[in-house]
DNA sequence: CACTTAATCCAACGTCTGATGGATAATCGT
DNA sequence: ACGATTATCCATCAGACGTTGGATTAAGTG
């Protein structure tokens, strides 16, 4: 019964590297390299390179050099969108017990955002190429920004409906905050120093949310 | 006499436009391009194209694809270093009229480099562009973004210490403001409705700034 | 065993790139 | 009028690019 289950090994040539598939190895490969360089400079010789394959090989797994770009940015952006969904989805059960609870609610939520870029900076990098992409930018922001966007700004809506807090447009703060956080993270990249920096952003965004809508009970 | 102090043509063949002086047509063309797709994505011969010449009429007057790489971002960023530095200086002259002109001069402040920013949005793509070029970035920042960021950075501390603020952290405070106009610019250019959006984040600014250091007297 | 399937690499293709050497034209200084 | 100077374009180069066809290897399947 155990064999039925077990995932038996496919016919074909066998990967050089059982331990992890090879597309797995191609798109994080691909991944560092594009969040550094950008699409255009980066070249699929390159990524073949740092992942230890043909170029071929890299066609083989991804298609186009198109796709395997997209490719890179689903796999960065799912995990940011799963860590997001959840920290809401907490924040959310929070509104009910009060205000205070609520405004210490997205205090953790914007915590949890920024240990998420902090500890995944090409998520930055890859989120800022595409805005500047103007042709993907579109799709993109359909099938991924936009979601969590709307995540937040309804929690804040929801926020504001229950008293928790006065907010005219959601949909700017979230933004400023979003952005906030970006330049947080690139000012890191290029050589703040970083305990200190992680420190007292935080510090400045609770100060700033705390400006908007008046802080925790303390 | 006059005829000593008049620009008088120099030698050689004529220019193909005598209003504008090539090497600016190819500048902006090159700007406009570099700001919409990057570096890599843009092909001298595009350039050449753009500005109505010959590919090796670029490099004459520019030299290497970096040189007019660079050239671009120094016009523009010397654009925004004036507007900036003057709007500071008139910021700065008001600290002294109490912590109410105080902070109504950094809401002045901001609507400047707000209404800069979206007047020129191309400044916006550049400087996203260059904070993701490691190499070139610790370069930029010391000629442009440093110098600037000072600046602003200074007059916080000048006015927290007019006892008009309390500001623990101006750095972080100036870069997530300017990085929130950045995130409006391109959501400006991906196609959010124009004017409501712009009189909406100025009240946010407005909000933001109140937050952390109190309104401006009613 | 033969047959299929899958993974990998090699070699090559056509295209586009940034750069450059040299020819031509038009203006100035003399 | 003549050489010097400058701007412009044409033609071309060597190299890198993304992509593809086909050979090779090694496993599963019967």
């Amino acid at each position: 019964m155990a064999a039925m289950t077990m995932p038996r090994r496919r016919p074909g040539r066998p990967r050089r590297d059982e331990s992890r598939p090879t597309r797995e190895v191609v798109l994080t490969a691909a991944t560092a390299l594009f969040a550094e360089r950008g699409f255009d400079a980066v070249g699929l010789r390159e990524v073949a390179a740092a992942a230890g394959v043909d170029v071929a090989t890299v066609a083989h797994h991804t298609g186009t050099k198109a796709a395997l770009y997209d490719a890179c940015f689903a796999r960065v952006f799912a995990a940011e969108r799963e860590v997001l969904t959840e920290a809401a989805a907490q924040a959310r059960s929070a509104l009910d017990a009060g205000p205070d609870a609520a405004r210490r609610a997205l205090h953790d939520l914007v915590d949890v955002f920024v240990d998420f870029l902090e500890d995944r900076p090409e998520t930055t990098a890859l989120w800022l190429r595409r805005w500047l992409e103007p042709q993907r930018h579109a799709e993109l922001d359909q099938r991924y920004a936009e979601p969590l966007y709307r995540l937040v700004t309804e929690l804040l809506t929801a926020a504001a409906a229950a008293g928790a807090l006065v907010e005219p447009t959601p949909h700017i703060t979230v933004r400023s905050l979003v952005w906030a956080a970006h330049g947080h993270v690139v000012a890191l990249a290029a050589g703040a120093p970083g305990a200190r920096e992680r420190r007292e952003f935080r510090v400045f965004v609770h100060r700033f949310l705390d400006g908007l809508y008046g802080p925790p009970a303390p």
